[in-house]
DNA sequence: TTGTATGCGTTATCAG
DNA sequence: CTGATAACGCATACAA
């Protein structure tokens, strides 16, 4: 283990100051350029770093982000779409230079609200992969001032990188009619907790006649977020007398996969007997059987714009930019649908 | 926003020395009950947490872990298995008050290694999700004098907690004889870089024969670890004009789909004519069509327990451990296998 | 252009 | 048992 070093043994070795050596490693005061070099190369020969901890405790900038990602309801890191994002967001920071910590409630066996943390860890930023509109905690940290950045949560003052719901449902429903060549159908959604999934409903609500399209049924909001919520929210839709929807819409493919089920299970051929369409285009969409017609997010898209707009949040308060970035989507024709031609 | 507090208003308010406070926060020295008291109280009414950095350049405790998470060959947090084993890593470690952040190479400007980071940021502990084994950096830091744990490399001087790869082995072997009734199987495995893949072929041959076991071809290794190497890896298998095997095993859940897929595509209905059985029981597993017999590796046990030994290691130098830790699995029956009763 | 002194919030070592 | 006081490693205003 070699010898720690700081910038007082830096200064000692190059017969400088410590003060000559926190500028050069900073670029602030003026430092001839000899020097400059000279104090560089040496640094970067020995391998040193300056301590994280001394630096926050004087300076601000931590060059850490914080994460905010809320486990519950079916919903982690496990969950394959926002980790996905996630994944892509860290990937973009990490690249330049930043890095992850995600939020936690306590520190050791002090408790403290999302926003001490932020405070006590000096992050330079804050990402919400996933949050819950009811948390207080939360609703005191988007309202600090704090840079602050979200993938799923819409809320006055919080900047959102998310997808282009209406151009995903106005996608959706062209396709049904001129490709497709059908105008009933039944929409099934996730549950109302997320605002994504009530912007879909609102926007299949609104434009469906335009489209020509008929909902055979009332849409259904599943309980959850899962495969069973889908299963589930099926049996209802089918097993009732009424009129049978040529095509299923739903409003992610986490569902689908348990609405495609339950539709073959309950005997009907897809898409032969009932189509089926999905939201998301989650890795597993294409190896359904039949492999999932759905709307693709671009998720390496959302993380990295995400990061992006965050960095600049960061680097450039004084700039000014929307709150709200949508992303476009597009739609992924696989076999559980049928196009006429 | 409350004003700035430090031990040193604290100290003020309630007339005593900045020392005094910090002895009680930490528990060290001797302080009278009655202050003691008073202190904590007080501390808690106005919602005092002790400043990280400064906490840090002081002692060495810093409630942080060190994640390193390699993202390669198709494995990042996208995969579910690892992104749920992490996901009970993290909750485990955060009800302790432990946080985590992912390791980087890089802070602001400065590159720096594994170990520079983590004596940088001075964490209390390292886990390793997924690491390469020749990834140096990763080397360094295992070696160095830093509690340190895995849930997937299993290297001298490394605590790792992993399935029992043999039992799940003698678990799928015994099933295939005792229940499915069938003798000619074909492995295939994930690549060679894993190690938990590799192990599983060598026991695989082991005991084969032990269970009156025999393998038609010779084990397959995919070429990556999703489901397009299994796919391919089983055209390889079925185009061969060798004797069919009854049962296909598979390394993995992600690599069984699309041996899955490729096998129906192929004209053969399973499990009528081809049985397949995988491993790790990935959320999706029993979706699939037909859902997939598979060894079902307990993911929660596997964070938590690595989570607790962390911990321990990380407060209790002085006791030793061993260095692996099996956990057991289970075989899960599903409908891509049929018993003969 | 370079060096010096001070403070950031804690912890720890002493005296009192 | 309690209160000063010196580090910890760095940044920065200020002096040289």
């Amino acid at each position: 283990m070699t010898k720690k070093r700081t910038i007082y043994t830096i200064a000692k070795e190059l017969n400088l100051a410590p003060g000559t050596i926190s500028k050069v490693i900073n670029g602030t005061g003026h430092v001839s350029e000899a020097t400059r070099e000279r104090v560089l190369r040496h640094i970067k020969t020995v391998g040193y770093v300056p301590t994280t901890s001394a630096r926050m405790l004087k300076s601000k900038r931590t060059y850490s982000i914080g994460v905010v990602f809320t486990e519950e309801s079916d919903v982690g890191l496990e969950h394959s779409f926002f980790s996905s994002i996630l994944q892509h967001f860290k990937t973009y920071v990490e690249k330049k230079g930043y890095e992850l910590s995600f939020i936690v409630k306590q520190i050791g066996q002090h408790e403290l609200s999302y926003y001490q943390w932020c405070m006590n860890k000096r992050v330079d930023g804050v990402y919400i992969v996933v949050g819950n509109y009811d948390d207080e905690g939360l609703t005191e940290l988007i309202n600090a001032d704090i840079p602050c950045i979200s993938n799923d949560m819409v809320v006055p003052g919080l900047h959102t990188v998310i997808s282009d719901n209406e151009q995903g449902i106005k996608l959706t429903l062209a396709y049904i009619k001129d490709e497709l060549k059908k105008s009933k159908i039944a929409y099934i959604s996730g549950p109302k907790t997320s605002k994504a999934f009530v912007e879909r409903v609102e926007h299949v609500n609104h434009y469906a006649k335009d489209y020509g399209i008929e909902l055979v049924h009332e849409t259904i909001f599943a309980e959850s977020f899962g495969y069973t919520s889908g299963y589930n929210a099926t049996s209802e839709l089918l097993d009732q007398s009424h009129e049978k929807p040529e095509v299923i819409v739903v409003s992610s493919d986490d569902l689908a996969l348990g609405v495609m089920k339950r539709t073959i299970e309950l005997g009907y051929k897809v898409p032969e007997d009932i189509q089926i369409i999905g939201y998301d285009d989650i890795a597993f969409a294409k190896h359904f059987t039949p492999p999932l017609t759905t709307i693709a997010q671009d998720r390496e898209l959302l993380g990295e714009t995400a990061a992006k707009l965050l960095i600049s949040l960061i680097e450039h308060p004084e700039r000014s930019f929307d709150e709200i970035t949508k992303l476009p989507v597009k739609l992924v024709r696989r076999q559980s649908t049928k196009e006429i031609i």
